[in-house]
DNA sequence: TTGTATGCGTTATCAA
DNA sequence: TTGATAACGCATACAA
């Protein structure tokens, strides 16, 4: 329709420097005249990239990735890239599946939340990378070459158990994941500081660590509660674990807030509309989405860059449920 | 590696017919030794299609499509798809943005939630379509040929403002989005039947519906609680709008299962976990996600095969918040 | 500055 | 049953 070559039509639309000025308005005319549009798989095949990133979350029904993912959208779509996500609902299975999957379609580059389990075949791919990779809030294997956005959790719960001691709790309980999990361990970590730098004994017994699901706090609470001096305050190390918590005291007869004391970790929509509301470690889960996406392009963008690490801060969010005086 | 030509390893990694035993033995092995895996892009180059859906989201915070995006994910990666997930968090122009961007990577099929407020263009999408599309629980636009998934609103809001009645409850509010909105609409129909069917009048100024943003629950609320003869009962259409209700009514000095009743809609964590527990009207959102992805695929792998509309139910779940003697 | 020709990694057609 | 070859739609090296 321009009566211009293949090449010409190639050129005008990929900017290339020399192309006259007459040649891109007759070019750019017949695009617009046959509504057409470069075919991007062929282009994708042709160049060899695709401009679309993998994102692997490992729980997407978690309420917290949904900032997450606005961030990495956001960031990857001022950037030109589109994201392709997937959920491996807990799977570690299918974590390795998925992230076949993403090699195979020839992504550009993965972000990468594993879930609770993580998995064997994840590490040795990022360990042995063919593409760039960003990991958020997960250890990085040793001698991997990603890139990693971390949250400080240590010192948001640090923050968080010495407001509870400055309360006079003293029988403080910390539910929190397997120690596998970097921010299960941080957490932990953060917990034994503040006793230790208020000169106190840390209270080992009422660490439970094992796993991030409700029901597992459910349980270990209701244990807790159940004993001759149970604690006087809790501290839920992961949002879903607070489904379980809240349960187990109320079914404990406890009154959040009242006779007891309640943190929990990020801020979502049951920690502030709960009555009383719940104080929480709160990060900026949209900051942590925008971050990692931009890690991963600077690299995808020039394989010089070397791979970087970011973390970023968390805070106490004081609210009802722990805003009260304590036992002593 | 296997001394063979191109076309025969072509052959045996698509199960062609016609390859000898021995032929595809020497294929397989050498592939294994090779590791080699075929190249998705330029596969779908030459098959001209991608294997691969788009599914837009018009907001993936609201906790609900964490179950729609699971019974999609599972049933296409049982039938051999991948889902491309993207959200447009309620920017009508990020919609359409998302929607051309599905369309130009080439995916075979296209799964749609709309923002609250959908988009004109999204609407031409799928009146003139080029690949086959299903509507999630939204108006299909006229003269459109793509299948739908409906959810039964208005049977299950007849259900709880039956048994609000029933309760002796007469001022009940119902708080829902816009009559344009398939959903909204449908729950206030539902609303409306249940008074009828009482032999009742419908107390249309208590009837608000505009969004389904916390804020505009939350305003209208207070302004419900403020007159002097207020509602006894409120009804949520709308997990977003929950949270602005129970603002609104604590700001008031209301206790919800006291003297207040409080029914929402879909079941998410709050309304399991708030004291007292929220009635809700529920539906199974996994099946939805499950249901529109299997319309689509039928539609994708056979031309011929109609657009469909499948209308899933709902149903009270009736908890603390509105289990008690109303008003007379 | 523009056009011609080649190749990206497959699959499908055709001939052997 | 197998192999040679063209084509999918584009970007680019090279020639003009």
């Amino acid at each position: 329709m321009a009566r211009v070559s293949l090449s010409s039509v190639s050129r005008v639309l990929t900017n290339h420097p020399d192309v006259s000025a007459r040649m891109r308005e007759r070019v750019l005319k017949a695009v617009s005249g046959l509504g057409y549009e470069p075919h991007l798989i062929a282009q994708s095949l042709r160049r060899g990239r695709t401009d679309t990133l993998g994102f692997l979350i490992g729980d997407i029904a978690n309420p917290v990735f949904a900032d997450v993912i606005r961030g990495a959208e956001d960031c990857a779509r001022d950037r030109g890239y589109a994201v392709m996500l997937t959920n491996s609902e807990g799977d570690a299975r299918l974590d390795a599946e998925y992230l076949r999957l993403f090699l195979r379609r020839k992504v550009d580059g993965i972000m990468l939340v594993t879930s609770e389990a993580g998995s064997a075949e994840i590490i040795q791919s990022v360990s042995h990378p063919s593409i760039p990779y960003v990991i958020l809030d997960r250890d990085l294997p040793k001698g991997s070459t990603a890139s990693a956005v971390y949250c400080d959790h240590a010192v948001g719960m640090q923050e968080a158990t010495a407001h509870l001691l400055s309360r006079g709790h003293r029988n403080i309980a910390l539910l929190s994941g397997s120690p596998a999990l970097r921010p299960a361990r941080e957490r932990a970590a953060g917990f034994r500081a503040a006793f230790r730098a208020a000169g106190l004994k840390v209270p080992e017994h009422l660490i439970r660590t094992g796993s991030l699901a409700p029901d597992f706090g459910k349980q270990e609470v209701m244990r807790l509660l159940s004993v001759a001096d149970p604690p006087s305050a809790i501290v839920a190390g992961g949002n879903r674990l607070l489904g379980g918590v809240l349960e187990a005291a109320h079914q404990a007869g406890r009154a959040v807030g009242r006779n007891l004391a309640l943190v929990s970790c990020d801020d979502v929509d049951l920690t502030r509309l709960y009555r009383p509301p719940i104080s929480v470690v709160a990060r900026d889960m949209y900051e942590m989405g925008r971050v990692a996406c931009n890690l991963l392009l600077d690299r995808i963008n020039d394989a010089q860059v070397p791979p970087r690490s970011v973390t970023l801060p968390t805070h106490l969010v004081v609210r009802g449920s722990s805003d009260f005086a304590g036992p002593r």
